[in-house]
RNA sequence: GGGUCAGUGCCCGAGCGGCCAAUGGGAUCUGGCUGUAAACCAGACGGCUUUGCCUACGGGGGUUCAAAUCCCUCCUGGCCCA
């Protein structure tokens, strides 16, 4: 199968500059880069078609470069964005970059075995923050009018909302990334950027760059967002408005693998296609699979394998569905203690001192004190609609949780609606 | 700098002197049904020592028995003019 074919199968290109790119990284030995905002401590789920998307490349036979936006970072990219941002500090940048070249310096190939495909990690700060403002505007933006620049979908949406607007410092943004894809072509001969859709405008800047300032020709090519099949934006976790993580301390390797095992029936084809390298005949055989048997989920199951396994290894993806089985499939008051602290092992956890329990506790205080509430009003709701379990046992108001519920002697699981844990530990 | 319009709960957005913790929609959460899905149904959705009290409608001050609603001022943003 060519690469076309299989970019093509897994639904990958949204937009591209020409046609033959797909034929040319086919041949091999093409610099391609993807830039990653420093925007949090941790890259998230989105980050990883990207990710997975160098790899491609690099299995190919191409050169990856992760560029982190050390540099970009401090501006902010204004890209389809509702409002202005707030700015970073420094600081924050500081520790956010650390976070993300960690991650990103696992994910590909940087061992020297791998010769010409051997990845590259690049950070912009290291030529933006010492470029002279007035060699920037000389070389730079002499290039690119403000008429291109407005005629931009990317920065339309701002320009065209009535109640915010849209700072030179945003606005700037995309001349900034233009000149880091010059910069990598100079110095590293890279010819094609890609990204996700919303950076078609930025990349388009900077293949025009390099084709004034030196002359040559360089390509790019977005995928598409990822939505859900209801047509929501991909990636928030269950708990809410929180991403979901690549970082392990921030989402757990069971947490993730819980988020992709729910993935419904209709999207699951789609992350298969993005975030594995299964090859196309195993990924029709699981669509398959889900018409013939909804209930076994076993799409499901293979993305949340296939997934934690790249990220955090074959160990922790079998622990953590293991883990998932125990919980949901038995009462955890019969598991041994070893299966149950695997079980639980993800699970935030507190102490609480025997002779208190002796006391009993109250549901609703113990909500609230395993931070399953944020206030007594919103456990006592969860308590009065049935959504509170101890060792899987739901709890009534009227419970008092002793020394009774201990399990092992030790523990005591408590659980808010379908998936949010506490452990309880006895000292 | 001048004029003008706007700033309401997580988001959008009603309200324009008392009946306002504030209509409605979305998001979210819990329960039910299911496959630990989706869709759908039901309920919840500022806090508390919960028949009541406290804190809230950009900040501060004022008018009034009473303000999210009126006045002054400051801050922030849009648009127009200079």
């Amino acid at each position: 199968m060519t690469l076309r074919e299989d970019w093509e199968f897994r639904g990958l290109v949204h937009q591209i500059t020409d046609e033959t790119l797909l034929e040319r990284f086919d041949a091999g030995g093409i610099t391609v880069y993807a830039g990653f905002d420093p925007t949090a401590p941790s890259l998230h789920l989105g980050s990883l078609l990207q990710i997975c998307n160098l790899r491609r490349l690099q299995l190919a036979g191409n050169r990856p470069i992760a560029l982190a936006g050390g540099g970009t970072g401090l501006i902010g990219d204004p890209s389809f964005k509702a409002s202005e941002r707030p700015l970073l500090s420094s600081e924050q940048l500081e520790a956010n970059l650390a976070g993300i070249e960690a991650q990103l310096s696992r994910y590909l190939d940087f061992s020297p075995e791998a010769g010409p495909t051997r990845a590259i990690l690049a950070n912009n700060a290291d030529w933006l923050t010492t470029l002279p403002l007035t060699d920037f505007l000389r070389d730079v933006g002499k290039h690119v009018t403000v008429n291109q620049m407005v005629a931009k979908d990317s920065v339309k949406t701002r320009l065209d909302r009535i109640d915010v607007g849209l700072s030179f410092t945003e606005f700037s943004y995309m001349l900034l990334q233009g000149y880091d894809f010059y910069r990598l072509h100079v110095d590293h001969g890279c010819t094609v950027q890609i990204g996700g859709s919303d950076q078609w405008g930025n990349i388009t800047v900077g293949t025009d760059l390099i084709r004034k300032m030196a002359g040559s020709h360089a390509a790019g090519l977005t995928s598409p967002l990822l939505l859900r099949a209801d047509g929501q934006k991909f990636g928030k976790s269950e708990g809410g408005n929180d991403r979901v993580w690549l970082d392990a301390t921030l989402t757990s390797p069971f947490a993730l693998h819980q988020f992709l095992l729910n993935s419904d029936d209709a999207t699951t084809p789609s992350l298969l296609k993005f975030f594995t390298f299964l090859a196309r005949e195993e990924i029709e055989a699981l669509e398959a699979a889900t018409l013939a048997a909804p209930q076994e989920r076993r799409a499901q199951r293979t993305l949340a394998n296939e997934v934690v396994s790249f990220l955090h290894g074959r160990e922790a993806a079998h622990k953590a569905e293991g883990a998932g089985e125990a919980l949901f499939a038995e009462s955890i008051a019969h598991l041994d203690e070893q299966t149950l602290l695997e079980v639980v092992a993800d699970a935030p956890s507190s102490t609480v001192s025997l002779s208190e329990l002796r006391e009993g506790i109250d549901p609703v205080d113990l909500l609230v004190r395993c931070e399953l509430a944020s206030s007594k009003g919103e456990a006592r709701r969860f308590v009065e609609q049935g959504g509170v379990y101890v060792n899987n046992l739901r709890v009534s108001a009227s419970d008092s949780l002793g020394e009774e519920r201990l399990l092992h002697a030790r523990y005591i699981v408590v659980r808010r609606g379908r998936r949010s844990l506490h452990v309880l530990v006895v000292v």
